[in-house]
DNA sequence: GTCTATAGGTGGATAGAC
DNA sequence: GTCTATCCACCTATAGAC
């Protein structure tokens, strides 16, 4: 009835968009391809057309997301003059990224959870090679110029720092109850003011001498 | 063909051992009444007569998993002779009930993604109250006497204690890849260390003046 | 490129024998 | 309490018209 021939990257698209928010928030097999198409305003059928199937629509996804992710993470470590810096920098790229995709906490948990995170290990290892080594170089710098201090294992230093912030963001729909609110979900608010004690957080626990 | 009229509890019982990790490791949707009857032994048929539907024996391994956690961490929790001592007594109990039980991150992070957590909001409700109450009240008697920096929110610095060995387990199948492994998970040797960093970490952060 | 119709398969749940 | 047989709903994927 619409029969309108888009633009053939503007179709898949609008699929793709669709189903990022459908997958993080009900998981891939209680996901159908008719609310994808219906969410996506689509003939599910072109679903097929365009990703061949509902496994490689998932795929594709997650991709792109990690791919988005990995950029903006090693982007902003590049621009880091100082150990610190460098710290505070990662935990304001997640604490973006993650208000701006709310999907992608979640489906980060549930990869993780999966059959051992079959498909996201191709986008783990890039993380890994890009962001995660930047920040690593940056503590063990930190370390040797005597601001870190160094009797903590550099690697699980850096585990420790990029934790806060996805911990935060993957119980969401709960920590509204730890902070003592009404509702379970914490008010944006809220997720400003953790966002910057995360930041404090991980530089006193990295910092020699600390300050009080 | 079987047919030992075996004691109900210990139906029951096999029945929920057996869908807790296929619960954790494929989510709800994805697995099956069949499978969770093959993995018990037991006819799928008594799951129903047991349960009454797959979503109640969902609910029902929930609470049971919550229940003994809140038990575990609270009768931990008032053993401890001061603050610090706290902090690290908690760390300890989510390291051991993570190592005893790797169901438990998975199901937990599966929750939090799925429909806000609807079926876990009671149990959070009850982890709340118990265990992360007392923690809050150690972290500030630490303030209050001094010994723990008191420019840091008391709410927000438990939150990030209690965060660091929950996201290494969730993330254990990637977490390998951070450490430099040539496998994806991490060693038990490394999961051991990790949390004893993890609490170094945190009380490194809470402390006033440190100690480089 | 888009849509309809449908094949083919599976899953949750129940009825009723034993 | 346990087991068999089965109903009904729904889902992925494809064939083929437009």
């Amino acid at each position: 009835m619409v029969q309108v021939p888009e633009n053939e990257a503007e179709t898949a698209t609008a699929i793709l968009n669709a189903a990022e928010p459908l997958f993080a928030g009900q998981g891939f097999a209680a996901t159908t391809i008719k609310q994808i198409g219906a969410a996506a305003g689509v003939n599910p059928a072109l679903i097929y057309y365009y990703f061949g199937s509902k496994e490689e629509l998932y795929r594709r996804l997650l991709m792109h997301l990690f791919t988005t992710i990995a950029r903006r993470g090693t982007e902003r470590l590049a621009a880091a003059p100082s150990p610190e810096a460098a710290v505070r920098a990662l935990l304001g790229v997640q604490s973006e990224v993650m208000r701006e995709h709310p999907s992608v906490p979640r489906l980060m948990a549930r990869e993780m959870a999966d059959h051992g995170a079959a498909h996201a290990q191709e986008g783990f290892a890039q993380l890994a090679a890009t962001a995660f080594a930047r920040l690593l170089a940056f503590i063990e710098e930190g370390q040797r110029a005597g601001v870190f201090r160094d009797d903590m294992d550099a690697r699980f230093a850096a585990i420790s720092a990029i934790s806060l912030i996805p911990y935060f963001h993957i119980f969401k729909p709960a920590v509204g109850i730890l902070l003592g609110n009404e509702t379970p979900e914490p008010t944006p608010e809220q997720m400003d003011a953790y966002a910057r004690h995360a930041a404090d957080f991980a530089i006193a626990a990295l910092t020699k001498g600390g300050g009080g």
